[in-house]
DNA sequence: GATCCACGGGAATACACGGATG
DNA sequence: CATCCGTGTATTCCCGTGGATC
């Protein structure tokens, strides 16, 4: 948050101390620019990127570890620090000794969520890379390719694919496909959470990332709480119960505090007491499934998770159940079939649940209740437009 | 005309249960 | 008793279509 959204919170707040939430800010997949405390983390990586800064480009490297532990949130940082590295500052250039390109190599990231199919990939690295618009439509992925080729004449680029082997993202060694013809111009490092020896892929430099620390985290949802709402709405007591319970998830944890700021704040208060880090701890299923995979779907599935978590418990009693709930309201055009065979993918990707339920009355295949993976209120908050 | 992708629709398959059959 | 079969429901799978775009 910038001094001027301060300033009118202070004005907008005069008279009544209510908090007030920015939602964008408050989102646990909203990346800072200064990621905490991962000082080792980002040393270990500026190794790895070291020849960066003589302008050649470094070995390809796999950067894993569990949910949360800050990957996305330091590469993200650090790509936009590097994305186009000045090579004439003095401090560069002092190897004249050996031949080098004229520019350093650039940095992309692509999130495997968005760019989910080989074509993707190319386009958004294409578009990374170019300062027109590259068409979405209308041309085949070996033109896409070729074109990239032409581009990267001279030139050299590091590209960051993040959320590996996903249920709905490309694997490692796809990714690694798609970059094998031109592996003289492109380096690529990938980030996922399966351990690299469970990979179809070799990766020559291998990073790992331990979750977060509880202390750590502490602060972690601290400085969340203060640039979202203000120094003072989250005290030290809160912070810590919803660090020890996420056990080193910051994705988590940051999802607890937006329900919990989200339940002071619907009940006007100025402050988030304890009931509402509870009431936020509450609502947070674990395992859960990461908001961003919620928010990258296309819009017509949105709308019908959205739906789906406003649903009474007997409407969510069968997929058949919620199917027909879902259809009838306003703002769905989708047929019958379509919503339910959205559930149903939903359920296979691990976004909902399927809880079959143990029934001895009736006849035929027993229906499978609906349960949401992830934190109901969160992402009606963010989804909604 | 080509291309990618989301949708629609429905066929095919899986599963649960109870009753019939060997 | 073990197995098969029919019925009804749930679930998976597949492919054609059409919009948007070049």
């Amino acid at each position: 948050m910038d001094v001027e959204d301060r300033i009118r919170r202070r004005q907008r707040g005069d008279g009544d101390r209510q908090l007030v939430l920015d939602y964008a800010t408050l989102s646990p997949t909203t990346h800072v620019a200064e990621p905490t405390d991962r000082g080792t983390l980002l040393e270990r990586l500026l190794d790895c990127f070291d020849p960066v800064f003589d302008g050649d480009l470094p070995s390809d490297a796999y950067v894993w570890g569990p949910r949360g532990s800050g990957k996305s949130a330091v590469l993200t940082a650090l790509c936009r620090h590097l994305r186009r590295l000045p090579l004439q500052s003095g401090s560069i250039i002092h190897t004249t000794t050996r031949a080098q390109s004229t520019t350093a190599p650039e940095f992309v990231y692509l999130d495997a969520r968005e760019a989910g199919s080989d074509f993707a990939i190319y386009h958004g690295l294409l578009d990374g890379l170019v300062d027109e618009r590259v068409p979405q439509h209308g041309l085949g992925t070996d033109t896409l390719r070729d074109r990239l080729t032409d581009e990267l004449a001279g030139r050299s680029v590091v590209a960051v694919v993040d959320h590996l082997n996903e249920p709905d993202t490309l694997s490692a060694a796809t990714v690694d496909d798609l970059f094998a013809s031109a592996r003289d111009r492109i380096r690529w490092v990938g980030i996922g959470r399966h351990p690299p020896d469970a990979l179809d892929w070799e990766p020559p430099t291998v990073i790992h990332v331990p979750g977060y620390r509880p202390q750590v985290l502490v602060d972690v949802v601290t400085t969340r709480a203060d640039d979202a709402l203000g120094g003072r709405a989250l005290d030290h007591a809160g912070a810590r119960r919803i660090a020890e319970w996420a056990d080193g998830d910051a994705h988590d944890a940051l999802a607890a505090l937006f329900v919990a700021a989200d339940t002071a704040a619907s009940a006007g208060k100025d402050r988030i007491e304890m009931t509402d880090v509870e009431a936020g701890i509450a609502e947070v299923p674990r395992p859960s499934v990461s908001l961003g995979r919620l928010l990258v779907l296309p819009a017509n599935r949105q709308a019908v998770l959205r739906k789906l978590v406003t649903l009474a418990e007997d409407q969510r009693s069968s997929v058949s159940a919620a199917t027909t709930a879902i259809t009838e309201t306003d703002g769905i055009d989708l047929s019958a079939g379509t919503v339910k065979r959205f559930l149903y993918e939903l359920a296979e990707s691990g976004i909902l649940e399927r809880i079959e339920t143990e029934r001895a009355t009736g006849q035929g295949r027993p229906p499978s209740r609906l349960e949401p993976r992830f934190p109901p209120t969160v992402f009606s908050r963010l989804s909604d437009q």
